[in-house]
Formats: structure tokens, C-alpha cells, sequence
DNA sequence: CAGGCAACCTACCGAATGGTAAGGGCACGT
DNA sequence: ACGTGCCCTTACCATTCGGTAGGTTGCCTG
């Protein structure tokens, strides 16, 4: 049994955190095994020696990742204030975080994005809670309770697709609009996009 | 010289745009030229008989995914309307097209996404001119007249980030939601997303 | 009919992939 | 001193990757 928490679970922790990092710069096809242990200074089956498999690798970060979204979550939501104040200061709170750093929310569009299952078979409840929890916030909006589900949730859809583009973008934005010009643009993304989120929850 | 165009054209852009699926729905590095020969009915080789090499075919595939878009950007812009009509008339397109194939919408979300441009070096110049030309009219716009390249990038960013996702995480949120919940999301997306765009431009 | 040309095939290549087997060093508590 | 368990290593495996070489079909034109 490799996963007895026991042995040094911070490095653990960071190898995982590490493994965070390549999986949303490439994509969990693009990421070998190998290349994450070069990167993290060590052999391929040291790696395959704590973790056993890749897929389980994979699973281990988002894990984590969903996890920190959902402590971001929950932190929005402690104080018992109307639901559009707790969803302003989540999607607030979500871009800070994903200026610091953008891998959370790269793993999370592209887990979104990709049609395959990594790759046996099963459903990755990986970011369910957070996106159930999301649109039962959304529906208990003054403006959207009425609308039912489905609405509720093209809204978070459209929301967590937005908050974060300028950050999960930045290596391609980068390239063709410069580094003064991508700083700027995120340096204006937390006001225009908060702007955006109070005028999609209110009226 | 596999690549002179004269021989059979249309069957050779409808390779192309089933390599569009593919890389849609996989990424670059998910999607292996052995897979899209075996879901086109084709030997790898025949593929790389037509194309030479799976990052050309790639990159013919994103070329005929950033031409569609752009067309589209031409139909919403031939009249001679006020910068916010065009691109409300655009986005409003952009997401009735990706409700009809949202394969050029991941491909653009995949390509902004990844930090490693395919293999080989050159920039990838393939979503440019439409990314500039949509901050350039946003820069057009009354609101963001006075804002700067920055601020418009960033609206362009954050707006292409959430005009698709309901159709881009189609797969994900089928498995999350079930396929009625799904089915309303899309339904309300475009009515929700235009009151967001338009909030945007005009505010 | 001859030739060419595009399409496609079988066969094969080196390299890289994810993964297994077995063992060595090294700290630990007894 | 002695095992025990963790960490990491070398060596190896089958599979698949992207790509090359050479040959075979069938159509279309001279």
C-alpha cells in the first residue's frame, strides 16, 4: 500500500501541488509522468512508486484543486449574507486566487473542457460540489429563483468560464498582445468582471 | 508535394474538419493521428499521406476553425452599425454557431489555454486577427473608448470565456446535471449571455 | 493502350509512453 | 547488532506514439 498517509505527507502534498502545475499547463495527455518527475528533480518511477498510477496522480490534483475552490467557496459563504453578496465575493475571491496562481482554474476549465474520462471509467465527481453548490446559490437569488435550474446553471457556466480567461489564457494572450498590455488587462479584470457579476445576479 | 490543393478538395476539408472534432474533444497531445484515422474509416497512413504530419494537420485544422469565426465576425460587422450592435450581433452568432458544432469553441478555449505552442516553435498566429479585431471594436465602444488596449482585452477575454461554456462543457455537465437540466442551460444560454454582453458594452 | 497521378495499403522504424520487478541505501526503534 | 519500512534506484516490459519506405489499386488523360 503506497497511499498510507503516515509517510511525509507534506511532500506528498507538494509533489501533488507540483503535479497541479504541469497538468493544467498540458492537459493530462500531455503530461507525462516523466516530465513531471524531471520537473520535480526525480525519477519517473519515484513518482509511480508514491503514487502507483498516473490516473490516480491525476485524481490526487483535482482533489486538491477542488478542494481549494471549495474552501474558497465556503469562506464566501460563512456569514449568513443574501446569496448574491456570497456569489460576488466567490467569483471576487476566485480571481485573486487564480491571479496568484492560475493552475486551479486551468484544471478546472479543462476538466470541464475534455469529453474523455481520465481515462477509466468513471464519473469524476471532482467538482461537483462546487458546481452544485454554485447553482443553488444562484437559485436562491432574488433574480433567478423563479428561472428554475437550467437557468441557474448557464449562469455559473457562463460565470466560471469568464472570471478566470485572462489568467488561463496568459501564455497565449501573452504572445500576441504583449506583457504590458496582458498585465494591464488583468490588472482591469476584477473590476470589469465584477461589474459583470453584480449586473448578471441583480438586475 | 502532398499538399497542392487540386485533387479533391472537399473531401480533403472534410478531413480536416473531423481532425477539428477530434482535437475538440481531446487537445493535441489527447488525440493521436491513429484515433481520427480509425473514427474517419482511414489508415494513420493514409491521414499522413494527405497531411505529412500531425502538427500540420493541426494546424489546417485550427486555420479552418479561426476562418469559420472570422466569417462569422465579417457577417456581424458588414453593416455600418454602432461598434456595441456588432459585437452583440457577433456574440450572438458566435454562440448559435457553438450550439451547432462547439468544436471551433473548444478548439479556441484548448488553444488559449495551453502553454505549449505545437510542438515545434512558431507562435501560433491562428486566433489573432480575431482576437485583435474584437478588442480593437471594443475599443471602438462609447464605455471603453477611454479605457485602453488592457481594459478592452480583458473584456474581450472574460466574454469569450463565458459565451461557449455551455456548450463546450457540454460532456461534463451532461454527467453532472443529466441531459434535461443540460438541454434548458443551453436554451436560456443565449438570452442570458446577450443581457450579459450588452450590459458589458453599454453599461 | 500507355502513362501518370492521386489514393490507399502493408510493413516497418526508433523513440517515448505508462507500468512492473527487484534490490540497494538509510534511518529508525528494539 | 538487527530487522523493518520508506525512499529511490537500475533494468526491463509491452504498447503506442509519430513518421518513413515501398508497393498496389483505380481513374483520368494523352
Amino acid at each position: 500500500m503506497t497511499q498510507s498517509q503516515p509517510p511525509d505527507a507534506t511532500t506528498r502534498a507538494q509533489l501533488i501541488r507540483s503535479a497541479c502545475r504541469l497538468f493544467a499547463a498540458h492537459g493530462y495527455a500531455g503530461a507525462s509522468i516523466s516530465a513531471i518527475a524531471r520537473e520535480l528533480g526525480l525519477s519517473k518511477q519515484a513518482l509511480l512508486h508514491h503514487f502507483g498510477t498516473k490516473s490516480t496522480l491525476y485524481a490526487l490534483a483535482l482533489e486538491q484543486t477542488s478542494a481549494a475552490l471549495l474552501q474558497l467557496l465556503f469562506e464566501a459563504m460563512e456569514e449568513d449574507r443574501p446569496p448574491e453578496d456570497q456569489l460576488e465575493r466567490f467569483f471576487a475571491r476566485f480571481l485573486a486566487y487564480t491571479q496568484a496562481d492560475a493552475a486551479p482554474a486551468q484544471l478546472l476549465m479543462r476538466e470541464l473542457l475534455d469529453h474523455a474520462r481520465p481515462p477509466d471509467g468513471q464519473a469524476s465527481p471532482a467538482f461537483a460540489t462546487l458546481l452544485e453548490s454554485l447553482v443553488a446559490t444562484v437559485q436562491a437569488t432574488e433574480k433567478w429563483q423563479q428561472a428554475g435550474v437550467s437557468a441557474a446553471l448557464s449562469v455559473v457556466a457562463q460565470l466560471l468560464g469568464a472570471a478566470p480567461m485572462v489568467f488561463t489564457a496568459q501564455t497565449a494572450l501573452q504572445a500576441l498582445f504583449g506583457a504590458p498590455t496582458l498585465a494591464g488587462a488583468q490588472e482591469h479584470s476584477a473590476r470589469i468582471f465584477s461589474d459583470l457579476v453584480s449586473q448578471t445576479l441583480r438586475g
